[in-house]
DNA sequence: AAAATCGTTTTCATATTATGAAAATTTATT
DNA sequence: AATAAATTTTCATAATATGAAAACGATTTT
């Protein structure tokens, strides 16, 4: 069952648009054939959050910037793997460890992106993978670019299961390590995920927002504490703004 | 009288926004406390109008090319960044540093075009990015392009609140400094908005009025105090006049 | 493979609320 | 300054959005 007032609103929106030089209000509802006090409802209603504005002195409304807002974040998920990919292979060759590219998909973080060592020594996650973001470095950096509600509204509902002998599980201590992760800019999961395992995650930005990372994963043997501090996390950091960078119009 | 079912639906489409990788019909009434199958009269509304698309393996919804479509009407409409792009395209070479246009929306300053430094570091800053104009150099030159009673308008209810560590915070500290930037013809924001970041801007006049503003911003380090004054305050003036003198009115 | 569980979609009665007439207010015109 | 026109607000009522429930479909478990 579709909802009249929300089609008579995208109607609104539609003359709009077909009209860059703005409508007054008697106008759209002279397009429209609506009444003018039930277009003043709708445009008051879309005003406060921008989609459409009014310009104070000729009164003549028009689309507003969420439009721009909201365009711009679907662009830079469209292209956000294509963008990044070339950086992985990159950094890959500078570290090589396995690098992943993973975004944030509900409550879960997914992989959208994997490339091997170029050894070949093969880790168990693969494109599509999905787990629980507390768990990983790729996933600490998704969550450290939520607000805390929004990660506790996450795992309200849930424990922090445990997959490593480090895996955080609890959320005061996973919540002070997010904290850290926004100061430091970059996240590193000790044996959290895998036993023997070591990541190191930084995020990519899209308008300000967290909307994918990246991370280099590897034994414990190659990556060394002193290494993750001293050359990885840089790189890996690196390598994200760069991304970050190139996602613009 | 705002329209409820209409402010769910931009809920709908603000919860979507923060998803880029889609959401299931459940995971959306559950993120906003709605009953699914309210949620589920609203996106077959929204569905045929391509507001939104849904995915039909995952049964995944987000946002769809609608808003492209109208964001390109806006964009292409803006006449004023259309004469700009190319001048700022010169302001980036000459300074080597990035180079925004800016608008007054309402009470909010709003980027329209965006040029990153040459040498690709990038800002946070985004087509579409609204924030308060107190706190950028773009912002306070469209504001000391108002009236001051205006200017006492927009911030009659609301504080000047603090992004960086010089960040103007009293109304009358503000009214000051734009009497001054009325008065040199440009704006300079030193560690107002981000720590570590200037910035200078000039006014794009249309008609006598300031319409937008053009502004380089860079780091500390490259951008000095005194190479903001005898080098970038007269170029990103003179861009902002060459602009001026363009815009037919 | 069957059953059960979970998620999606449709239907529909009812309470909610969007609607538009009219009044009040603001803005433009004479 | 007076008048006209357009915008905005208010409010009673008719319209319809809402969410419970049922039907349907998909996915997982036994």
């Amino acid at each position: 069952m579709k909802i009249n007032s929300i089609e008579r609103c995208l109607k609104v929106i539609d003359t709009l648009s077909h009209h860059p030089a703005g409508l007054k209000l008697t106008e759209i509802s002279g397009h429209l054939d609506l009444h003018p006090s039930s277009v003043h409802h709708m445009v008051s209603t879309l005003l406060p959050h921008d989609y459409i504005t009014q310009d104070p002195d000729t009164k003549k409304y028009s689309l507003g910037f969420r439009f721009l807002e909201i365009s711009r974040k679907i662009l830079d998920n469209l292209d956000i793997r294509k963008v990044a990919h070339r950086h992985l292979e990159v950094l890959r060759q500078q570290s090589r460890e396995a690098v992943h590219l993973a975004m944030l998909r509900g409550d879960k973080v997914v992989y959208i992106d994997k490339l091997d060592t170029p050894s070949g020594l093969s880790l168990a996650t693969y494109v599509g993978f999905a787990t629980d973001p507390h768990a990983a470095a790729g996933g600490k950096v998704l969550l450290a670019g939520l607000k805390d509600e929004a990660v506790k509204g996450i795992y309200k509902n849930r424990s922090l299961k445990g997959y490593g002998k480090n895996t955080i599980t609890r959320l005061p201590a996973l919540m002070a390590e997010l904290d850290k992760i926004r100061k430091q800019g970059y996240a590193v999961d000790n044996e959290e995920y895998y036993e023997g395992v070591r990541c190191v995650a930084a995020p990519v930005r899209s308008g300000g927002e967290v909307a994918a990372s990246i991370s280099i994963t590897g034994s414990i043997f190659t990556m060394t504490q002193g290494r993750i501090e001293k050359e990885l996390a840089p790189r890996v950091v690196k390598a994200a703004d760069s991304v970050s960078a190139e996602l613009k119009w």
